[in-house]
This record gives structure tokens, sequence and C-alpha cells, in this order.
DNA sequence: TATGAATGAGGATTCATTCAT
DNA sequence: TATGAATGAATCCTCATTCAT
């Protein structure tokens, strides 16, 4: 009863943003329709014009939002990858998992599949992704990989190209296995696939 | 002159295949207009249903005759990676080169983002890339790298983690710096790219 | 000016319902262009589908609306079928008259030629029409003939019998005479038509 | 082998006309592909164009043959209605009955039913069944009453009235009953309609 | 702001018809 | 003549967007 307006706008503009990416995502941006999404919103036609000026910004918007997401659960991950002394290996099997369990939520897999959808109508989509998410991840993982080259732990490299490599390790079996997200991994296969990237990276970049 | 009409079949339906893949690809499936696809192919409308029953089976066929084109490219590289006793960085970079100039292939980068595009609406497009070319590709990779290890010239390891690996330290780093497809990479780049991926790769299944 | 929308409306369903039946009756159903019945209407082509959601929809509404329409002046003329104790046969010939002219009215035959038209694809056209004019006139008229039949100004006899052969002896020779509806019948004529259907129907029916 | 050409001719278009009149009394005439009338006649769609000009003349066509076709078997039931003496009400309910089997054949209904239902578009259409089966038929019906009416079995009266009455006094009911022809009509109902027609006729138009 | 109604532009698909063999 | 292929016009229906309340 308190905040019954400012909260319901809120509110409403968040549903619609979510409603929005689930069927663009579900649906292709062109294929969606924005009745469906106004309905999956629980709002009418005409109030998702009133927040977002049209389809095209709609995406733009549902797309942004979901970058951010990403960006926070995946710095979460890379910001752990903080060198307490302990074994190397465990430590970037923990964070590998943890970016693994990232790159295979439904939503991350979603957000790279639209993105992939409409890059060629909507390249600044790219744009918005790479500045809000994953190039901000690589830089700050190719961060915490210079500090373990500089405190001797791995040898010494280009920390960017070690970055993209132990990203690359994670993400393109993941893909494989997941079927570009459109079947669960087990978490033993994921567990494997986690084990081989760590197992080369650290062949390749291990100290000594 | 030789060779008026039988031709002109198989031509109309080439051009059809043609004309769809490229359309489908810039503008995505459900934007796509099969009047546009037609125009560009050079026939009526109606041509095109009649060669193909309706759009989404035009897309499944042309998926396919795309899938069957990449295999052919990917296999040619793959199938060079022979052991002639020389210097095996050299070929692996050599057969590297080689895939990834197909990775970095227009029609390659189409095929991909049109894949991923349809995945949610047409799953069983996956299952036509994989059978007529992905999985194909991965397994007479890991046919070769078996019988390198057999030969002692890699460690002994899995070979099938070993060509995924070496797969994904390829595509990995090319599919950001060609920005998915958008941008051509830049010869020397491309080759950097491979240079790193067969030195870590080197550096994790190199014998001895 | 006293009342601006809610009146809108229910204005423009009619206004579609109206046109409808007129392309309908004019051109058939699968001839008929929905755009034409919008233009016909004053609305847009999509206010057609917003208001009955395809065109078999609207055949079936448009031919249900008809019909009713059709029941309120066949049902007029048959209430008028009063026994007054007045002259027999100018009462039937004053009710047969108020019938022809029911059934030589355009919209009517129309009706008509659209059931026969389109039986065929869809067949419970008939029972709307049946159901909601037919079947209700023939039995009010065989209603007003038993109760003629019970005060002995007509022979006993079966009522239903007897309104269906009156009906047909105006019916018959009028469809004949009217080039099923595409020809307008002289009053002269029509008056002839129902002078003879009655004295038959008198001479088969009448008392004593 | 003595006649396959002359032969095979006729018969294509003898199965095409008579494909034509199926599918066109099924679907009605926009409705109806050529296609679908070249299947059911078992030739190839041009071959229908090189018969028929066109659609338009094959509705022609295929309504013409079909009239005379009724024309034949209506004429053979109106020719019994022949004084020898005998019982006058037996006679009638003979010819009656032979009349109505012919309105109740299917190939008749769907006759009336193709008319009604292209009358507003090809009005020549109802010129072809009038002058080549209705009014010939109509008028030897009317020429057969009035030589009885010449010999006495009849009461004086316009033999073309009478004529009218008599067929409507079937077809009408017979309609009705057999639902314009989507239901088929028991013998037993028939023939009590046939009961009733000829008792009202022979109460309205019997001598003396 | 939230909504229900209205619309115009567009898209997939069908079909009568023609052409070349 | 019989046919398979090609086509252009037409048609149903959808959808992003706007307007009036």
């Amino acid at each position: 009863m308190t905040e019954t307006r400012p909260r319901g706008r809120i509110d409403k503009r968040h549903a619609i943003l979510d409603a929005a990416f689930t069927v663009f995502a579900r649906e292709g941006y062109a294929q969606a329709g924005v009745d469906v999404i106004a309905a999956e919103a629980g709002v009418a036609k005409a109030t998702v014009y009133n927040h977002f000026r049209d389809k095209e910004n709609l995406l733009r918007e549902s797309i942004t939002a979901s970058a951010d997401e990403a960006f926070a659960t995946n710095m979460a991950a890379v910001e752990r990858l903080t060198d307490s002394g302990g074994d190397l290996r465990a430590l970037l099997e923990e964070v590998g998992h943890q970016l693994a369990t990232c790159y295979c939520d439904a939503k991350s897999w979603a957000l790279n599949r639209l993105l992939a959808a409409e890059l060629a109508q909507f390249p600044e989509l790219l744009d918005i992704v790479d500045g809000r998410a994953a190039t901000r991840v690589a830089e700050a993982l190719a961060d915490r990989l210079a500090r373990l080259m500089l405190a001797g732990r791995l040898r010494s490299a280009d920390p960017r190209t070690a970055a993209d490599q132990f990203a690359a390790l994670l993400t393109g079996p993941l893909a494989k296995r997941a079927r570009l997200g459109t079947k669960p991994v087990p978490e033993a296969e994921l567990r494997e696939v986690v084990a081989n990237a760590v197992d080369t990276f650290l062949r390749a970049f291990g100290a000594g």
C-alpha cells in the first residue's frame, strides 16, 4: 500500500523485459510477436509500446539486461581466481567449473543464440554484449592470469591469449555436448570437460 | 548449347538453394521473404514452391547442401594431417591454418549463425549438420590424432578430447576476432591464432 | 453526437455482416475476397479478422444473421393466418402473398442460393438456417393450419403435409418465374402464382 | 488395338467432363482446382486445357452434359404418363415416383446446387439447363396433362400451371426431407411424398 | 500510464494458365 | 495431342504500430 505505483511501473518494465527475452530466445526476433510478449508479461500490447518505443528497441534493451546479468555471474566466477597459495589445479578447476556452469545456464545459451541469430540484422548487439560482458570478463580473466604469471604460478605468456584459450577449452567442448544449449549437460560430463580443459591449460601454461 | 533443358532443372534447383542460403543467412529464416529468394535465384516465386514444398523445407534443404559443402572443405583439411615424418609443428600449423580458413569462410560463419538462430525452432537442423559435417569431421580429426599418438609423435591421450580441444583452440579465438564472422580476420591475425593454438596443443599433447 | 464510441463497435460489426452477406451472395464464398468485404463495409481488412476470426466463421455468422432476419419477416406473414371468421380464400391469399413477397426478396433468394452453394462444404449451415428459420416457420404454419382444421374451416388432414404443400405451391412456381431470384417477378405474376396456389390448396384442403 | 487413339480421345474428354462435374459439385466452381479435376480424370493438367479452353468453359460444358443426362431420365419418366384407360391415381403415382427418383439422384441434386451456386456469376448456366432440360421437361409434362384434360380424365385447367404445381408438390417436400440432397430419402418417405402429392393433385385437378 | 480497437503493409501459399518438348 | 515445368496474379491471414479513452 505504501508503494503501489512506483513499484508497479518498475515491475511491469521488468516483466516485459523478461518476457521479451524469453520469447525472443524461443522464437527469434522476427518470429516473435509483440502480443505474445505482452501476454507473457501480463500487460496489454500497447503498454509494451509505451515502455519501449518499438520492437527493435525492445530487443536491444532485453539483450542489454541479459548481458548485464551474464556479466555479473561470470565476473563472480572470475574473481574467485585469486592465488591463495594453495593447489593451483584445484583453484582453476573450481573457477572453470563455475564458469562452465555460467555458460551452461539456459539464459546464457539463449543469449548467445539470439546474438548469433540477429547479428546480421543488428550488428550493434554484439557491441552491447561485448562492451557489457564478454570483453570485460575476458579482460578480468586475463588480469587474474597475469597476476598468476607474475607470481610465478604460471609461466610467462601473453595473458590475453591464455585467457582466450582457457575460455575456448571450456566453451568449445561444452557447446558440442550441450548441442548449443538444447540439451542439459550432466554434472559428470561438465566436470570432465573442466578437468580436461584445466589439464591442457596447465600443461601449456603451468610454471616450470 | 549442347545441353539446353535437362540442365535447366538442376540449374534452377541449385540457384534456388544458393539464393535461399544467402538470404536466410543474411536476414534470418522468419525475416527472409520467399519472393526475395526467388528474385535472387532469378525464378518466379511459385517455382520455389514447385521445387521445395514450403519455406521450412527450403531451409532444411539449403542447410543440408551447405553442410555437405562445409564437410568437403573441412575434410580436405583434416586429411592433410598425415605423418610424413617431417616437422610436426609445421604440419599442425598447415592443417590448422587450412581449418581456420574454412572456419573463416563467410558461408561457414553464416551456417553457424543460421544454425544457432533457428535451433530453437527447428532442432533437427543440428542433427543434419552434425550428421553430415561436424561430427564426421571431428571423428576424422580424432582418427588422425590417434595415429600420431600411436606413432609416438604425440603423447597417448584420448583422441576425441584432443581433437575437440584442437578445434576449440582455433574456433574460440577466431570467433572473437571475427566478431562471429561479421568482420574479416586479417591473414596475420589468423596465423597468430593458429600458431598460438598449435603451440598450446603441442605443449599439452606433444610427445616426450 | 450523443453516442460516439460504444455505438461504433456495434455499427462496425453490423456493417461487416451486411457487407459479407452481400459479397458472399454475389460472388460465392470461395470467390469472395475478404478485402472486398472489408472495403464494402468501410473498414480495414484486419478489422474483419478482429471481429470474426476467419473467413469461414464470417460466413457462418453472416448466414446466421440473415436467417434470423428471414425468420422475422416470414413469421410476421404466418402470424396473420388467424381465423377472423371472414373469407378464408381472401385470408389465404393475403398470407400467401406476404409469404411470396418474403420469398421474392433479394436477400431471401441470396440466402437460398448461398446455402445451396456452400452446403457441400459446410453442412452445418443448413442446420443453422433450418433451426433458426425454415423449420420454425414451417411448424408455425402447420400450427395455424391445424387450428383452421380444428375450427372446421379446412378438412382434417396432416397439418405438416398441408403446410409443406402450401409452401411448395408458392416457392416452386416462384423459383421458376424468378429464375432462382435473378429476375424480379412482376406483381401481377406474383398474384397469379398466389391465386393458383391458394386455389389448388383450397380444392385439396377446403372444408366440405 | 483397332481403335486405340480415336477412342482414347473421347474417353479422355469424357473422363475430364465427369471429373469436372464431380469436383465442381463437391467443392464449388471457385474452390475447385483444375489440378484436382485433372488428377481425378487421370490426365495432366495441361490436357484439360487442351480439351476445354479454360475453367469457365469446362464448367459450362460439364453442366451441359449433366443437363442432357438429367433431361433423358426425366423425359423417360414423363413419357410414361400415357392414358391407358386404367387407374389414373396409380398412373400418376408411378410417374411421380419415377420423377421423384430422378430428383433424388445424387447428380441431380448436385446439378441444382451447382446451378444455384454459380448462377450469380454465370447466369447463362440457367439458360443452358432450362433450354436443355427443365423447360422441355415441364412442357412435356404439361403436354401430357393437357391430353388427360382433353380426354376428360382431369378437369379443364391451364396445363402449365398444373404441371408446375405437380412438380412443385414433389420437389418442395423432397428438398426438405433430403436436406437439399445431403441426406438420402428412404424409399418409404419418398412414396409418402409422392402419395401426398398425387392426392392433392387429384383433389385439385381430378375430373368431376 | 494502461488499454482495446483499428489499421496498412507485408508474407506464405495457391492456382489458372502458358510454354516447350 | 499429352505433359512437366514455370509463372504472375491473387488471397488469406498476421503483425507492428497507432489512436482514443
